[in-house]
RNA sequence: GGGGCUGUAGUAGAGUCGGUUACAACGCCGGCCUGUCACGCCGGAGGUCGCGGGUUCGAGUCCCGUCAGCCCCGCCA
């Protein structure tokens, strides 16, 4: 039988109590997290979300209390009262905040017992994660997890103050909405009023916000969920959560501007670390560049040479054929003091940007003496061999890489390669923070399957003023208004400022191969409220959960999520999705497939 | 759609070259213990080796398939 409540009311959470409290008649509630019994004596570590506090139940003050403790299991739920007092010389435990005290029971509830929990609620078990989230209401009670979401909370919390103190109005937008094209896959939501058609969940709430600034209220900005139906990464979930912000009458340095207030007001009042601001903004271009990919990880050096021009016309057959090759890319990064690299690291390394499309990966090992050890330096004159080394600055012990293929393969496969070996050799941080602002992608890219452009950003986005005379003659050389927030190699944010007249969004659809017809069914009404007096405005989203990701030092997003689903989209706690009733479907004018059923 | 890793008591692991009854730890249950704090000591229970098939005299171990979880490529305006 439990205990009631009754009219006891907790006066502290756990963890508060401290030598300052020793004295005072408390009242407290939570978990068994431990019992020690030592025969006489029991000890009972009490656990809530604030902290553990030690019980004492000393059978001499109370029989029945002392009782009671001995029945208790871990995670029943309990309630006592009694005296906070100090620990005996020589107990006082200084691994825990409230290793200074104790208290002293005088009255022991039991107010719910439970069942052994199918693994143990401590962090010393690394328990497996499908049954973490199996039984994710225990996995949440375990401190790691619990400061994970509280530091969320923290964050939105201090979002939505900077906003608000900067006039920023938070305005709900739909949930059910309209499937757009482009973008990522759209979950969609049948319409049982109107049957055979289908709402959208929103990939994020893009045209919405932007149809607020035509209404006038000039700064928006909601915490908001977004869904969108792609394959699951360590940092992909098919719903997360954005800041998404818009402002009217700005240009990209002042949307950049009041945002590197706002992430610097989170990180200051959730970790306590203090950014240094302006941050480092750098175009696209420069960073495809020096570090091949265009979200670099400024925590280290270790940047990406061309070398094409050296390679050009050289004996080394597969590096002259690329030179010469239209567009073409010979390319080399520096790994210093990497000589001592075994056959098989080589070889992973291989394997390495083998998955990015790099056909090889040629290498040098810098001797001692300064002489090459290469199976490729024999192709080489004495003269390109010193350019070369003196290009990447090699000295001895030095392991250089090369990459040689289209700019885009050979970029791509020497970054990741770059990023990879950052991790590899530890000069990576999880407490140092390096931001950039990416800035000036291009707005286009042309998709050689298709045979057509697709938007980089998304179709709404502004070109750079100075390139919108060449957008009919050479559409791949316009760059865009647009700036991602790049930290320590994670894209944590991205926006632009959007076109506000509606005639070149008309002909941005046209670019798209974007019909007037279907744009007119797809997009009619934002056309619509452009014609009617749109402001210049522009905005950005962040991913609220990378974000925190990053600040919690975790490397995945399920960490930072209360309830998350698996890489396989389904939800291992509610066992969803699931199948539906007959009765269900029919109101919604659904039948399913023969393959669907066999499923 | 593709590549890779993992799967053995409740948990997390060991299990050699294919060979007797699948190990020890933590947890759990019982007993003892009045200053522990991941308490200690003694005893006990607990196994569909993910699932299915194959090779073999014999499979946790080798092979094939499959399921689940994870990491990655594609995908993610």
């Amino acid at each position: 039988m439990n205990d009631i409540l009754g009219n006891w009311k907790r006066s502290h959470y756990c963890g508060q109590l401290r030598a300052t409290d020793i004295g005072q008649e408390v009242c407290v509630m939570g978990w068994v997290q431990r019992r020690r019994d030592h025969g006489g004596l029991i000890f009972i570590d009490l656990r809530d979300r604030d902290g553990i506090v030690q019980l004492a139940l000393d059978p001499d003050r109370d029989p029945e209390a002392h009782a009671k403790a001995d029945r208790v299991r871990n995670e029943w739920v309990i309630a006592a009262v009694g005296k906070v007092s100090p620990r005996p010389e020589g107990t006082v435990n200084p691994k825990m905040p409230t290793g200074e005290v104790e208290i002293e029971i005088s009255e022991l509830r039991i107010l719910n017992q439970a069942q052994n929990p199918p693994f143990m609620l401590d962090e010393f078990t690394d328990v497996a994660e499908n049954l973490r989230l199996k039984y994710r209401y225990l996995d949440l009670r375990r401190t790691s997890v619990q400061n994970c979401l509280m530091l969320r909370h923290k964050v939105t919390r201090s979002a939505r103050k900077y906003l608000d103190d900067n006039g920023f109005l938070d305005i709900e937008t739909p949930v059910l909405t309209k499937s757009t094209p482009e973008g990522a896959r759209d979950y969609l939501v049948p319409s049982r009023v109107n049957a055979g058609q289908f709402y959208a969940l929103p990939q994020s709430p893009q045209i919405f916000k932007q149809l607020l600034m035509v209404s006038g209220f000039d700064r928006y900005a909601q915490i908001v969920k977004c869904f969108r139906d792609e394959d699951l990464r360590a940092d992909r979930q098919p719903e997360f959560t954005q800041i998404d912000c818009e402002m009217s009458f700005v240009d990209r340095d002042d949307v950049m501007d009041i945002m590197e207030g706002l992430i610097s007001t989170i990180f200051k009042e959730t970790i306590g670390v203090e950014l240094k601001l302006p941050m480092p903004r750098i175009s696209y271009a420069e960073a495809m560049d020096r570090f091949g990919v265009d979200n670099p990880d400024l925590r280290f050096d270790m940047e990406l040479v061309d070398i094409t021009p050296i390679v050009k016309g050289c004996g080394f057959k597969v590096f002259a054929s690329v030179a010469e090759q239209e567009g073409g890319l010979v390319k080399a990064i520096n790994a210093k003091g990497c000589a001592t690299f075994s056959r098989k690291e080589l070889d992973d390394l291989t394997e390495f940007v083998a998955i990015y499309g790099a056909k090889g990966l040629a290498w040098v090992k810098i001797q001692e003496d300064g002489s090459w050890q290469s199976p490729i330096a024999k192709f080489f004159t004495e003269q390109e061999l010193a350019e070369i080394g003196k290009t990447l600055d090699a000295e001895p012990g030095d392991l250089l890489l090369f990459g040689a293929d289209t700019a885009t393969i050979a970029n791509e496969a020497l970054g990741r390669l770059r990023q990879h070996l950052g991790q590899k050799l530890g000069m990576v941080s999880k407490d140092d923070f390096r931001f950039v602002w990416v800035t000036d992608f291009p707005l286009l890219e042309w998709d050689s399957e298709e045979k057509r452009h697709f938007a980089v950003h998304h179709p709404f986005t502004a070109p750079l003023d100075e390139d919108v005379s060449h957008i009919d003659t050479d559409p791949g050389k316009v760059r865009a208004k647009a700036y991602d927030l790049v930290l320590n190699g994670s894209e944590i944010g991205g926006g632009s400022i959007r076109i506000h007249d509606s005639s070149v969004q008309q002909k941005m659809f046209d670019l798209l191969g974007i019909g007037e017809e279907e744009a007119r069914a797809k997009f009619g009404f934002l056309l619509d409220a452009l014609a009617f007096g749109a402001p210049p405005h522009g905005g950005i989203a962040f991913g609220l959960d990378r974000l925190v990701m990053i600040l919690a030092g975790t490397d995945s997003i399920r960490d930072v999520i209360a309830f998350p689903k698996t890489q396989k989209a389904t939800c291992l706690l509610s066992e969803a999705p699931s199948e539906v009733d007959e009765k269900q479907l029919r109101e919604l004018n659904i039948r399913l497939s023969a393959r669907a059923k066999k499923d």
